[in-house]
DNA sequence: GTATTTTTGCAACACTGTCGCAAATATTAA
DNA sequence: TTAATATTTGCGACAGTGTTGCAAAAATAC
């Protein structure tokens, strides 16, 4: 799906920065922060207007957040709406979503009710891993 | 173990500062933040001085740092050298270690290193859901 | 096109976490 | 116990993240 048709799907008004910075999203495979995404877009509009942009399209599940050890948070498409697991690689800085790594189905004790998860793994991607 | 016991064991100048985040921590059963932390000292010791103990003994493994979705870090003692799962309640907002729970063996892609994991499940917790 | 609604940029703000440095405190050795 | 040495503290300054109010600008509706 395009920016543009995401934006009509969510009844989103489709301005310039928006469009751009969904674009950067549907690009990339890895998750960005506020700042990556500024850094991508040459200052084509306002901190403030990205916050904002990725609060609305997590509020409608086009992306989600994710919360790694450091400040920031990450943001990436969201392909599959299941639990699944995240991976942060301390040599290139990298987050991404690790499909097809289903984290087993876990039993809360009693009482507790789950309503979303945040699984982090931290390690040596892939790709880093070769060069070591 | 006493505050005072880890100190000599890791070998940490025992401080009135430290002696007493200590002793909060190896009192809660939930994870508290620097801020918490700070408040329940009721200014006994400076923040810097409580970032670098949290630091500190994070290092030394005696707590361990939670991500949690917000902005703010959450150390708690560090019962068990395993993996586990960590419980934040959207309620009540404490944060807390799912001991017994045990995640799946989780299986990583080719080439991927695991170092650490940081797995958390955002939901109610058992006393919040007793009131709803 | 104009009217109306929504979004933007800006500036200000609160908050987290870090650091350098002089003063204070703890450890050590006599 | 005291003096010498080593470590830690408090303070202030700082960089960074994320939020908000508000007037101006842009998008949508008519
Ligand atoms: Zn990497
Ligand atoms: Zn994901
Ligand atoms: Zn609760
Ligand atoms: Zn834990």
């Amino acid at each position: 799906m395009t920016a543009i048709g995401i934006l009509s799907k969510y009844k989103m008004s489709k301005t310039n920065g928006r469009v751009k910075i969904l674009k950067e999203l549907l690009g990339s495979d890895v998750a960005l922060s506020e700042r990556e995404l500024q850094t991508r877009l040459e200052g084509i509009c306002d901190r403030a207007t990205i916050y904002r942009t990725l609060k609305l399209l997590t509020k409608k599940s086009v992306i989600h957040k994710i919360a790694t050890e450091g400040t920031v948070a990450k943001f990436i498409l969201k392909k599959t709406p299941e639990d699944h697991i995240h991976f942060k690689c301390t040599d290139c800085g990298k987050v991404q979503c690790m499909t097809g790594v289903v984290p087993g189905n876990i039993e809360l004790p009693k009482g507790f009710i789950k309503k979303e998860t945040n699984y982090l793994i931290i390690g040596i991607c892939d790709e880093c891993a070769k060069n070591i």
